[in-house]
Parts: C-alpha cells; structure tokens; sequence
DNA sequence: AACTATACGGAGGCTACCTCCACTTAGCAA
DNA sequence: TTGCTAAGTGGAGGTAGCCTCCGTATAGTT
C-alpha cells in the first residue's frame, strides 16, 4: 500500500523470505482490522498472511506491536499534517484544525487507541512510537497557542489529549456529536 | 456491607443456601475488586467465596451481571446525591457539582466504567442499571442548567457524559488534572 | 422420614495468547 | 555448482480465562 518502513531490528537486513512475509503480515493485518474491528485473534491473522502464528511472532512480538505497525503511517500522517498547520494557520485556528484531525484520526482508530491506552495503563514505562507522536504534535499546537494568548495557560497537554482522545473510546460517535464536542472543548480551552 | 438487593430472578424467594452464597460471591467481588483492579478471572473470585465457579455463574450469568452488582449501591449512591443537589443547589452550581460527582465516581470505578463501556459497544441494545441510572442523572442536571439559562443549549447529554466520562477511561489522572479538565468543560458548557 | 424442586461444583470444552525448538532455506563462499 | 550455516519458519503444546453441562447434594415441604 504504502513504503513499509524497514524492520531493521537489529543492524543487519532482512533475509528475502523474511521481508515477505512481514509485509504478507502487515498487509493481512490491514485487511482484517478493516473488516473486523479489532477483536480478531492473531492466529486469524497469520493464517491470512498463510504463515505459521509463530513467524507472526518473531515479527510482531506483541499484540499492540503490530497494531503499531498497522497504523503507524496515519499517525505520521497526522504528525506532517499538522506541522502544515502550524507553519499555515493562525495559532488558534491551527487549534480548531487540530482538535478536528486529532478527533478523527483518534475515532476512525478507536482499536489502536484503545489498546494503546491499555497498554500504558499496563506498563507506565512503554512509550510506543503512536504516544510519542500523539504527544508532540498535541503539544506544539498548545503551546504556540498559549504563547500566543489566545489558549488557557493552566490547561496541560495530557489534559487536551484526555478530553478528546478520551471521549473517542466511548463508542458511536456521529460526525455531529463529534462536532459539538469539539465546539465545547474549543469554548472551553480559549483564553 | 450495605442491604444486598434481592436477587429474585423468578417469582419465588431463594433457597437459603442461594442467598448465602449470592452474598458471599458479591462480598468476595468486592474485595478482590478493591485490590486488583478489573483483571481479576472470575474463577477467582469463585475459590474466594469458597464457592464452585458454576455458582458463580448461575448468580451472574455475565461477568457484567457480577460487575454491575457490585457496584449497584453506588452508582445509586451517584443518583442520590445529583437529587440532593437538585434540590438544594441553583442550577448552575449543581452542574459544577455534578460534574465532579460524576468525575469522581467514574475514576475510582474506572473498570466498571470501561467494561460496561465495552459491553454496550458490543450489544448495543444492553440497557444496563448503570447507564440507566448515569443517562437519567446527567440528563436531569443539564437540562435543568439549559433552561434556566446557563448553558448551552446546543449540547446534548450523550455529549456531555463523553467528554467527562472518556476521559476517565485513560489511566493515571491524578486530581488536579481531573479539576483541571472540569473546568475546561464547564467553561465550554457555559452559556 | 421421604420426596422433589432447587441449588451446588468442578470437569471439561472452547478460544486466545504466546513459547519453544526441530526443521527448512536463503545467501554466501569456495 | 555445491555445500555450509546463520537466519528464518511453523505448528504443537503450555497457560489462562470464559462459560456450560450434568451428576450429586440438600433445603424445605408434606
């Protein structure tokens, strides 16, 4: 679909049949947590790809690892997005824009949200790839805003992340509550 | 602890045998539940009342079933103390103080919370007593705020309940952050 | 004391996650 | 080409949780 970034876990690269089958693997992935929402077995999943659970495995250690590897370019793309923003859009209206691409980024990937913050919960110590990104863009936006004075200074980023991220796991949001919402968040976030 | 609810599935009154061990179950619930937080198997709890796990189940049919007993009384507790409010407090104070009621409540019972959420994704026609009783609550206290004036009226209860109850779902909130957050809601909610 | 509806309990079926290791093969070097 | 070996494969099987089924036990009644 897209460039698959290389798996080079360690320096070494891929053998041949190894690369394929990781992209069978993710590929597979993408299909299924298209159709199905996230409750699908992993074994499901390698037998798609028509590889053997324990190939799924030496690639994907970990369940919320391949959910990563799934999603991984849309957080990017919600990343590079939203530097446009910032380098086009005033700090305020670049906040509006941002809550929007977050909130629909955030409920098109409830599955991945949702296990991410498990995960967390889980292990306070794992900082995947998606958090960080999560985090920095969200950031950047706030702060110039704040800079700039038109956004509440006592309101941390985790705080903007919690209110829209969060309300995203709740399931069946409309496109309109998803609207109000946000009109709510914004009147409350303005300095 | 406090009055156990009949569990008067049919007509008939249980056995006395039933009832003692429908109380030691919820009772045993209630304890591990404090301890670890939700991922506790119900097979567990079964060894701690000293009960065989087919009691367990014939009691609670659903590891919901069992949640939702064991927070009965307080979720009740939620709806008597926003009646309280109701009647003591003008409308918009009593939606400030619902808001941390409301807050509160659903952060230290976070796995209710969070299953029963995942519950009525997956069966959407499940009318729970929780969420009867969080639907009929919240939506008392907004509308009182909207018609007098207070708030806006372009907001919905669903939405409100999304904002301040997702938010919970994402773990680690410490108090401060959880005042923070209602007050960027109520400044958002304010007329 | 006998009888029966009611209730008990745990073996066992199912499904999912994940590990381990005997086998296979890609890629290199002679 | 051939052989060698590090890299990779795949699935049997271990663990754990949910839940069902049904033979056994007993409370409560007659």
């Amino acid at each position: 679909m897209t460039a698959v970034a290389e798996p080079t876990t360690s320096g070494r690269p891929l053998r041949a049949d190894a690369r394929r089958n990781y992209e069978r693997l993710l590929s597979a992935a993408r299909e299924v947590f298209r159709e199905h929402e996230t409750d699908t077995s992993l074994e499901k999943i390698a037998a798609r790809a028509e590889v053997g659970i324990g190939t799924l495995y030496r690639h994907f250690p970990t369940r919320l690892t391949l959910l990563e590897a799934v999603y991984r370019d849309e957080v990017d793309d919600l990343a590079t997005g939203t530097e446009k923003l910032l380098a086009s859009a005033e700090p305020w209206e670049a906040l509006e824009r941002y809550l929007h691409l977050f909130m629909s980024y955030a409920t098109t990937k409830r599955a991945l949200f949702h296990e991410l913050v498990d995960a967390v919960g889980r292990d306070a110590e794992l900082l995947t790839h998606s958090r960080q990104v999560i985090n920095g863009t969200a950031e950047a936006v706030l702060t110039r805003a704040q800079e700039a004075g038109v956004a509440r200074r006592d309101v941390e980023v985790s705080d903007m992340i919690r209110l829209v991220g969060g309300c995203t796991m709740m399931p069946e949001a409309s496109a309109e509550q998803s609207d109000r919402i946000i009109a709510v968040v914004l009147a409350g976030l303005r300095a």
